[in-house]
RNA sequence: GGUGAGUUACUCAAGCGGCCAAAGAGGGCAGACUGUAAAUCUGCUGGUUUAUACCUUCGAAGGUUCGAAUCCUUCACCCACCA
């Protein structure tokens, strides 16, 4: 029972710290029902959820199922320093107000996902706001220069000459000193916060809190680009509360390669029925666009429901296979006599009149899917439906 | 505090008085080919009602010059080394 409840925590994990330590809370929780405490950080700057968190969160709420209360930590105080894991800008520390709505919207997200009955909020200013500059003080000494430095990003940092800034040195302080507060018995993060997890372990050990949190690292999923990790500000991500048939589409486009990542990442299905069906596709006998349209049928439908996948597969079909236009185009109205790149641009379709008449004079734009050469047409009354390359559709009503 | 280097379009990065809206790479967009996949090939990639044209852009502001991303001055920011 505890043998198979670690295999399926393990499962896809990068890398545990402390097996033995998940172990005996696994084996408090079957023997004698004790629940733990397993901590997860998120920053309250961006507040739409991606499949790259859902990698975390289908991990909790595994860990839930077997006795784990998970404290969802909001990093309001931290995210004002922010994370060097990544590029680093002096961030606008966010008000009282904007916190407290990004933490609603994650909780309206996290809980598609997490168990609401064992999932507490918690935001680390209630701590660290009261800290102090003593206790700060008294926390730097934890630590020393040395031991940062080891820490990769810094060393190539360092190394390359770059600029590495004192409070960059705290984050990873402050963030370990959340555990320290929380008493975490474990705590799960991506391979990039690898030092900070351990930072963790080490403030526990120092405030003698009596217990070293276990580690549990999950990768860091790709982006659809497959190269960079999936995030917002990139733009390669897949946002959990997006439009059914935009996530199904975005899964498509993703790479073969890629997306046997994302099944191994974000599939439900065991790790043997992936191989098989990997297996399948390299020898044949199995078309990888089945294999694809499979794995978005199943994240849609986690997101949604079965009946809005299915739709959203037909939706597909239609307009990308036999050419049809969508079901939902969004409509507006255009004066009449109106240039095309005019048009073009108030539809929403470009940026600009010059990028419309590029685009016109390379054949990508149509007109009830009549291809147009002529930058110089003009539209009058009626109505039209506009498209500029595959997927950007918009309807115009001209009078 | 001293010395030296640097700040160029989405990103990196060339340019060192006119041929600069600014090389090159990456990214992005589009076309061909496809499974809207990848790979590959091609074109485009500041804006402007139609442009061998004009406008805005090379950290900021001034100046020199017929003419400046390029020279000078001041300011801001950033980095390294020395203290």
């Amino acid at each position: 029972m505890i043998q198979e409840a670690l295999a399926e925590i393990a499962r896809g994990t990068a890398e545990i710290i402390d097996t033995e330590r998940i172990e005996k809370l696994l084996r408090g929780y079957f023997e004698e029902g004790k629940i733990y405490q397993v901590k997860v950080g998120f920053d309250p700057t961006a507040a739409d959820l991606h499949l790259g968190h859902t990698v975390l969160l289908q991990k909790l709420a595994t860990l839930q199922r077997y006795g784990a209360h998970v404290q969802l930590l909001i990093g309001d105080f931290t995210a004002m320093i922010g994370d060097p894991t990544g590029k680093s800008e002096t961030r606008k520390r966010l008000d009282r107000h904007t916190v407290l709505e990004h933490a609603k919207s994650y909780q309206e997200q996290v809980f598609k996902i997490l168990d609401i009955t064992k999932t507490e909020v918690v935001f680390n200013s209630k701590w660290l706001e009261a800290l102090g500059v003593d206790g700060l003080v008294g926390l730097t000494t934890l630590f020393s220069v040395a031991r940062m430095l080891e820490r990769d990003d810094f060393d190539k940092r360092y190394k390359a000459g770059q600029n590495i800034s004192i409070s960059e040195f705290l984050y990873p302080l402050l963030q370990g000193y959340d555990s320290v507060e929380l008493k975490s018995d474990m705590e799960i993060g991506g391979t990039d916060q690898k030092f900070n997890l351990l930072m963790g372990r080490h403030l526990q050990r120092a405030y003698g809190v009596g217990k070293e949190q276990a580690i549990l690292m999950m990768p860091i999923l790709e982006g659809l680009d497959g190269v960079q990790k999936m995030s917002k500000s990139l733009g390669n991500f897949v946002g959990i509360t997006e439009p059914a048939n935009t996530i199904y589409a975005k899964i498509l486009s993703i790479s073969d390669e890629l997306m046997w990542r994302y099944y191994e990442l974000l599939s439900k299905r065991s790790l043997d029925e992936i191989a098989h069906l990997q297996k399948s596709v390299s020898d044949g006998s199995f078309h990888p666009k089945t294999a694809k349209e499979n794995l978005a049928l199943e994240i849609v439908t986690r997101f949604y429901n079965e009946e809005s996948a299915k739709i959203a597969k037909e939706e597909f079909d239609n307009v990308f296979k036999a050419n049809q236009l969508p079901s939902d185009i969004k409509e507006y109205e255009i004066e009449t006599d109106c240039w095309i790149c005019k048009a073009l641009v108030d539809a929403e379709l470009e940026l600009s009149t010059s990028q419309a008449r590029r685009d016109i004079q390379q054949g990508a734009v149509r007109i009830d899917q009549v291809k147009i050469s002529d930058d110089q047409m003009k539209l009058c009354d009626g109505e039209y439906t506009l498209q500029v390359g595959k997927r950007k559709f918009a309807k115009v009503k001209v009078r």
